[in-house]
DNA sequence: ATGTCACCCCTCGGGTGA
């Protein structure tokens, strides 16, 4: 099953890119993030043409998330983050697809930083811890997707310095995104390129995406029970004309553990390991 | 310091958010 989540920056202004790059990857479930528009602005006839369903929370003209299913509907079962029953921001929402639990979120962005939004931005993350550790402790196949607005580590940055005020990058949110990784997750994207820089957001200002000058903030958290078979960034969709700011990232996931190997003795001359080898979530 | 993009409205340009 592949699984992917791309913050679109726009649904309807990107609306095309989305329907092409879904012809081409075909991906089985899809969390998309800043919709920028109200639920009924979405494009559901276009994506239903396309092979979709979808489930949509969004709200005019900021935040908006989505699920989208290939060959069904997604089946609702939260349209906001539980913990704050005045939280009116379009940033959650869960559905079971092919027995999965699957989540798109859109964390707060906390700029500037400190400041009220930033206070919004913890409160909202430990609201999602809290929700992460109910759902690991359901025992349910679960899968947490979409733009995080963390750097989780300055390995995952072209060069920290320059970003290190920015609220991406404080200790507040990398120590909650560690919390809720300590709970059991596993980070698809680092796990299987443990010592690349996937990056998946490049700013629209000053060349970043020509200096690939990136942050890794969009993130595919894995529950119990998967395999992860691969996973990668479509880096190509961001240099596409009227690109989103941030690629589609996406993993390769199976139910069950993975098959027996046997590993073949090394070769001499330490040559790296076989690619490809199945990790268990 | 900005730098881009795209939205909004007390709307054709400045404010806002990312």
């Amino acid at each position: 099953m592949r699984v992917a989540t791309w913050n679109i920056n726009n649904v309807v202004r990107r609306l095309d890119l989305l329907v092409d790059w879904l012809g081409r990857t075909q991906p089985d479930v899809v969390a998309l993030q800043e919709l920028k528009a109200p639920s009924a602005a979405f494009p559901r006839d276009a994506l239903e043409a396309a092979g979709y369903g979808a489930l949509v929370v969004g709200q005019p003209t900021w935040n908006g998330v989505a699920l989208l299913a290939r060959g069904r509907e997604p089946l609702p079962v939260a349209t906001a983050l539980p913990g704050d029953a005045e939280d009116k921001e379009a940033r959650y929402v869960e559905a079971a697809i092919h027995g999965v639990l699957f989540a798109s979120l859109y964390l707060p962005n906390g700029n500037p930083q400190p400041g009220p939004k930033f206070d919004y931005k913890l409160r909202w993350f430990e609201r999602l811890r809290l929700r992460a550790q109910a759902l690991w402790a359901s025992g349910q196949p679960v899968i947490l997707l979409g733009d995080w607005n963390v750097v989780p580590t300055d390995e995952d940055i072209y060069k920290p310095d320059t970003w290190r005020d920015d609220a991406l990058l404080q200790p507040g949110p990398r120590e909650a995104f560690a919390k809720i990784l300590a709970q059991g997750w596993t980070d698809a994207l680092r796990s299987v390129h443990p010592s690349e820089r996937p990056f998946t957001f490049w700013d629209y200002r000053r060349k970043r995406w020509e200096r690939n000058a990136g942050l890794r903030i969009d993130h595919i958290l894995v529950g119990r029970g998967f395999t992860i078979d691969d996973a990668g960034v479509d880096r190509e969709e961001r240099g596409r004309a009227n690109a989103s700011d941030h690629a589609p990232v996406w993993a390769e996931v199976r139910q069950g553990r993975p098959p027996r190997v046997t590993r073949r003795r090394k070769p001499p001359g330490g040559a790296p390991d076989a690619p490809g080898l199945p990790r268990r979530a």
